[in-house]
DNA sequence: AATGAATGAGGGTTCATTCAT
DNA sequence: AATGAATGAACCCTCATTCAT
């Protein structure tokens, strides 16, 4: 099957390359990073990249397309552990959140420098807007749940879902710019628990 | 007056070019935006835009304290209505913060490139970091106040303050990520006035 | 022989720039010659220039280097012509050093500005320092030959080395600074025939 | 008599500069010496040097004929000691010369710069070439009174005065090389005389 | 599929020079 | 006479991109 190995390859190679470009992208920013560092990050050579990304910015959303399927991978595990309460769900999740971030620091700064850059390029802000609309569904449908199951009271659960992002990404913000001050792993779980306790 | 005009002509200057370089900066990206585009933004010439400020990366620097330095005094407010509760003073910050994003949209968009280059460049970082500790601080005073005067039970006032930050840091991201969808005029005042009740 | 072609595509490269620079650099000065000059003098672009020197500086150690290391290899021609005696491989090599200037005059040039800017630079002033003081052993050893010999009388033979390249460098730079006068050709034979002969 | 007084002002003024621009330029080269370098350090500011030197290069030439006017002064001193015998005379210059020298370092500096650019400067060239006809023409008179009295035999005295400048000039090219090794004060002088002494 | 040599447009920065005050 | 603010041409160097091998 030599037709099927070329396909791996393919993607194999997209994937190396991504690897080697987040690192690289996270340490330098989008702009200062050289094609040339993410090339001999990857261990391949330039024109090598160029045979399997068209050119820059095509790598970048390449990267964006990785760095947020990966959150909305995360988002998946919300809608599947049906035996938990909502509440339970997303405690849950924002301890997992708090876990992957911490994991990988490179996903924030690369994510400001998406936020920063969607203004001006109708990709990447169509993009992003896509996915906290998905972000939006998927809470809106487990607030949806929870006020069905007598679980919370009557609220809005567009508002709610909307609160709960910003409350979550509006910690984050603040740990990255204050990592000394900030620790989400610490914060973040009895906020979210008021928060949604205060649902009930 | 021409030795009162003298003196001033540093300051002048200096304001002249940063309010082009705000324009500029926020349309093309701290990366993008060329010098050239800066100093015939705002009628001077390359060389005259380096008379005032010694390269790129000062300009950018005097840019982030202009801005930050602005949302600072903006902050003060809260310290001086003393006739009125803490949460209507808090309120009135809010819509006050919407209609400074609102009337200058070019602010979000630079204040994300300078999230976005915090973690390469300490000067930048540190002084993003001293922003969110005087605003913490001041939320901090003002909670504290609260719970004295009875206003508030007996609440985590630093807790409290960090999660008001991060509510509002969070809403300015949705809004900014996708306008269209989140308004935060009339979307904040209520989810506020929610979290400002839930303390007492 | 793509193969070889490779290795020695380097070591081309560097003789192809080095000689237009030598050129250009002659022409124009250090200082004012341009490194676009000096690509396509050689019929490379800029960029390509910046492959395989560093910047500016780096080029023009690369022909202080390859100058200087022209003058030690003529140098060499007399340790070399064992059955002459010492006088006689002292005149021979005062003309080779005549016609050596003569075919290119842009090495005189550039050496002045070599010797210009050795006070400031250290790795050039260095640089020369070693030269000189090869240049001097081998004179040395050359006089203490002809002593041994009998050739020439107890001289003080580190002096008298001296004494020859100031005579050599004295008549260089009247030459060069004013060649419708100074003709080494005609001048210098007679006048270093007469130095040795007092060595007698 | 406020006439003179204005004469007096811009030859005081022009002569400040020149002693400013000796330094800066010596310090940091013909080329890398900026205007404002020489401004400040002579204490004006860049307009007014402008007011008193046409251009950078006028200045140049100011400084050129500066030098090697005093170096032409120095020459006189040959003319005068009627007394001495012409040996005497030269040994006494000899000595003046390494004091002159030793005294003031960036003399050197810069001669070798003008050398540099003489070639490419038909002004600096004349005006230098014109210097070694007259350092030359002096030499050579003082050769002819030397045979004339018996001081000297029948020797060829144009050579002998060409002679006399290289060996001095190319001394002096060691010494600035690599004054470490090369001591004028110490090797010129027996040098010299030794030359001196092989007219008789 | 992979390479890396070559390109050249582009941008940051400098600095000689001018001129209104 | 003196200033210093302003100019803009010039130049070094970078780096995304291409393409022959």
């Amino acid at each position: 099957m030599p037709h099927k190995k070329r396909e791996n390859i393919q993607q194999e190679r997209q994937a190396q390359i991504l690897e080697a470009a987040s690192r690289i992208f996270a340490e330098k920013g989008l702009s200062d990073a050289r094609m040339e560092d993410i090339a001999s990050a990857c261990g391949l050579s330039k024109g090598t990249v160029y045979l399997y990304y068209k050119n820059k910015d095509d790598l970048i959303e390449g990267l964006l397309h990785a760095l947020f399927s990966q959150l909305l991978t995360h988002l998946q595990t919300l809608l599947t552990q049906n035996t938990l309460s909502v509440t339970e769900r997303l405690m849950s999740y924002v301890e997992g959140t708090i876990t992957l971030m911490e994991a990988d620091g490179s996903m924030m700064n690369i994510a400001y420098e998406f936020y920063a850059i969607a203004s001006r390029r109708s990709t990447i802000r169509d993009y992003l807007a896509g996915y906290f609309a998905e972000y939006r569904r998927v809470l809106q449908d487990l607030f949806a749940q929870g006020v069905a199951s007598g679980e919370y009271a009557q609220i809005d659960i567009s508002q709610t879902a909307i609160t709960l992002i910003a409350l979550l990404e509006g910690f984050t913000l603040l740990w990255f710019t204050d990592a000394k001050t900030i620790s989400p792993k610490h914060l973040l779980p009895p906020v979210i628990n008021q928060f949604l306790t205060n649902l009930k």
